[in-house]
DNA sequence: GATCCTCGAGTTCG
DNA sequence: CTCGAGGATC
């Protein structure tokens, strides 16, 4: 065995056998070059661990030995990622990279000699499996979190510490580090874990044997392996991890993608082999385009072909819209597509009146997953395809998620059929329906319509509204059919009689009902906004509306101009507003509402005036945002300034009041310069909002 | 008037 | 995720 001279000291013998087993992940994961079978690895680890059984003192956190650490005990904890994890904008075809590249051409032109110091970009294939966030505190893997939503995703620390291709310690070979790259005390990796196809097909051909079913696609198997609420069946499942992105990369001292990649290699960490740089676009499409006809050859299942541009101060000068970076695109491969024939297609109405056609097709696979029914959004979508009930039809997923009704193939149309058209009636109460001249939707304006009003309530009892815990879709069903509540005032009627007696409800859940519905009594104004239904009114203009009014009353009396003065309403949701409490139907509403105990109106700080969110010091002002602020996000810094009255943009003009510039200030700080625009740094921002 | 971005609404399957 | 449409900005 390799390690065939032990040394009399225990301790210095485990920290050999560390090293070894270290640097022979290292070669099997990241060179991809072993130097010993794996059952020379496997006898390293065995001699390993019943070294450290007879000296526990001497195992170490990081020891190869400690991957499968216990289990978590119940679910995942939430983790909240300091730099959001955006998705990509996605491309479709070799069109839409170009005009991609044009754009970024165009917002950088006016600063920059790009003619001189032409742009390049980095591509690789974009796996398609679990994005996930790696924290290295001093070289230490300290956390790992899925992406989740983007914000807030799932602790899976002990399941990510069970995947031997991830290293427990940066740099997983220090001799292999060049000097230029600096290991900072944080560092966060971001990076795409998958499973390896052949591994996966392995797994399967192995379940099968042994008469268990198998997986349908190798991200659900990732995902499955990295939910494990047992690390060991983590550790029994070969994922693998290719990083791709940094949050802070200059603390790495990179300064572009491509070196960022080399250095992440250089700390032992896989990135995608076949990435690469160019410097001439269309050469960077030819070679997308190539994998994603070759996308059988990899290892791994790819959806498209990333592309980013190469420097990372291009980068940050271009940001980011809210849910993803302008420096990148995904070139997607054509999402898989079938055939199936449609048996009907029926029409549902939403909680809004909004009439939308449907299908109902006959079960298709796409991809292992089956599909039945695909919306048809409104009328002009299905009379525009000509689709009909019994037409064979071309399906696809679209964002590989939500099923799609493509085209007809007029072919293979039957004798007999007829044009879908959309109905002149509400299918739910039989009363006319209306479409608008300029708009697409056709809408049941009956107010009490039964089908909108279950929707309704269903809306208003869901979560981002009053969010009545244990109230759902079913109950609220329920209570309709058995006339206990007609409308959403009746909800806060309910009496504990009403539901005694009632198969499946006991004492103990009626209780736990009646607590949620008073719960919901004291909601904040904005959730109840939300809960109303009024058109064009979400949560965010929700919120806007009740920052600004403070109070339903507040708010009925509002006409349209000043409405519109808030920003982010204009004159629709204005008029939609107005209209809204115009309705004598709801104004009446609101009065039950109150006469039932429901909060209408949030809290003011007592030496507030209605229309005043506290000291304003920087009233109208327009702030632009630039470079890294030494201890505030971006987003904490926009809110402290709108907090204070002040409004953030996006770009430097005469218009602007002042620059926060940070480290690394780029083009903003020049042209704020050159237009005499007052440059202000962090520590000005908190004295003025007295922060 | 064009362009970019954000928001609301409805959406499927496991 | 996708669609359509509203709003901000130049």
């Amino acid at each position: 065995m390799t390690d065939s001279s032990p040394t009399p000291d225990p301790s210095a013998r485990a920290q050999r056998l560390r090293t070894q087993i270290r640097q022979h992940n290292y070669r099997y994961y990241i060179l991809d070059d072993p130097a010993i079978t794996d059952a020379e690895y496997d006898a390293l680890m065995v001699a390993l661990r019943e070294l450290e059984s007879e000296h526990p003192e001497l195992v170490t956190p990081d020891s190869p030995t400690q991957r499968v650490g216990a289990p978590p005990d119940d679910g995942f904890a939430k983790v909240t990622h300091e730099t959001p994890m955006l998705s990509l904008d996605n491309a479709f075809d070799a069109d839409d990279v170009r005009a991609w590249g044009e754009r970024i051409h165009r917002r950088l032109a006016p600063d920059h000699d790009l003619e001189a110091a032409p742009l390049a970009y980095v591509a690789e294939p974009k796996v398609d499996g679990l994005a996930v966030a790696l924290v290295y505190q001093n070289g230490r893997l300290t956390r790992a979190a899925t992406r989740g939503n983007g914000r807030v995703g799932e602790d899976v620390t002990s399941n990510v510490r069970a995947l031997r291709s991830i290293p427990l310690v940066l740099p997983a070979d220090p001799a292999a580090l060049p000097p230029e790259i600096t290991l900072p005390e944080r560092l966060e990796v971001r990076g795409e874990i998958y499973f390896p196809l052949s591994d996966f097909e392995a797994m399967n051909a192995r379940l099968e044997e042994e008469g268990k079913s198998t997986y349908v696609h190798p991200r659900n198997a990732a995902a499955g392996g990295l939910r494990q609420l047992d690390p060991a069946i983590t550790a029994e499942r070969p994922l693998r991890l290719f990083a791709y992105a940094v949050p802070e990369p200059a603390a790495l001292g990179v300064t572009t993608q491509s070196g960022l990649l080399d250095a992440l290699r250089a700390l032992g960490l896989q990135t995608n082999p076949h990435s690469r740089r160019f410097t001439d676009l269309e050469a960077l499409i030819a070679f997308a385009e190539g994998w994603l006809g070759r996308r059988d050859e990899l290892d791994y299942l790819a959806d498209g072909v990333v592309i980013k541009v190469d420097s990372l101060r291009w980068q940050n000068e271009l940001g980011a819209v809210s849910h993803h970076p302008r420096w990148a695109v995904a070139l997607k491969a054509p999402a898989e597509e079938t055939t199936t024939t449609v048996e009907r297609i029926e029409v549902r109405v939403g909680r809004t009146g909004r009439l939308v056609p449907h299908a109902t097709l006959a079960p298709a696979q796409i991809r292992g997953v089956t599909i039945s029914q695909a919306t048809l959004h409104n009328e002009d979508y299905v009379v525009e395809r000509d689709i009909r009930e019994g037409d064979t039809v071309l399906i696809k997923r679209a964002g590989d998620v939500i099923p799609q009704v493509v085209r007809v193939l007029p072919d293979l149309r039957p004798e007999g059929t007829t044009p879908w058209t959309m109905p002149a009636i509400c299918p739910a109460c039989g009363e006319p329906a209306e479409r608008a001249e300029e708009e697409s939707d056709t809408y049941c304006v009956n107010a009490s319509c039964p089908a909108q009003l279950q929707r309704h309530l269903e809306h208003f009892v869901a979560r981002g509204a009053m969010d009545i815990d244990g109230l759902g879709i079913k109950l609220v069903t329920l209570f309709i059919g058995e006339g206990l509540i007609q409308g959403v005032a009746d909800l806060f009627r309910l009496k504990p009689e009403d539901l005694e007696g009632r198969e499946g409800f006991g004492e103990k859940r009626i209780a736990n009902l009646m607590a949620a519905i008073d719960a919901a009594r004291d909601r904040p104004l904005g959730r109840l906004l939300v809960g109303l239904g009024i058109r064009h009114v979400g949560g965010t203009v929700a919120g806007l509306l009740a920052r600004r009014f403070h109070s339903i009353d507040l708010l009925a009396e509002a006409d349209e101009e000043a409405l519109a003065e808030v920003d982010g309403v204009g004159p629709e949701i204005a008029s939609s507003v107005v209209a809204w409490f115009e309705l004598p139907r709801n104004r009446s509403l609101v009065e039950e509402l109150r006469e039932l105990g429901v909060r209408l109106a949030d809290p003011e700080p007592e030496t507030r005036a209605p229309d005043d969110d506290g000291p304003q010091p920087l009233a109208d002002k327009r702030i632009v945002l630039t470079g890294t602020l030494p201890t505030l996000t971006r987003s904490e810094a926009r809110a402290l300034i709108e907090q204070a009255g002040g409004k953030v943009v996006g770009s430097v003009s005469k218009k602007t009041d002042y620059l926060l510039a940070g480290e690394n200030a780029g083009s903003k700080l020049a042209k704020a310069e050159e237009l005499e625009v007052e440059v202000v740094d962090e520590a000005w921002l908190r004295g003025v909002v007295g922060g």
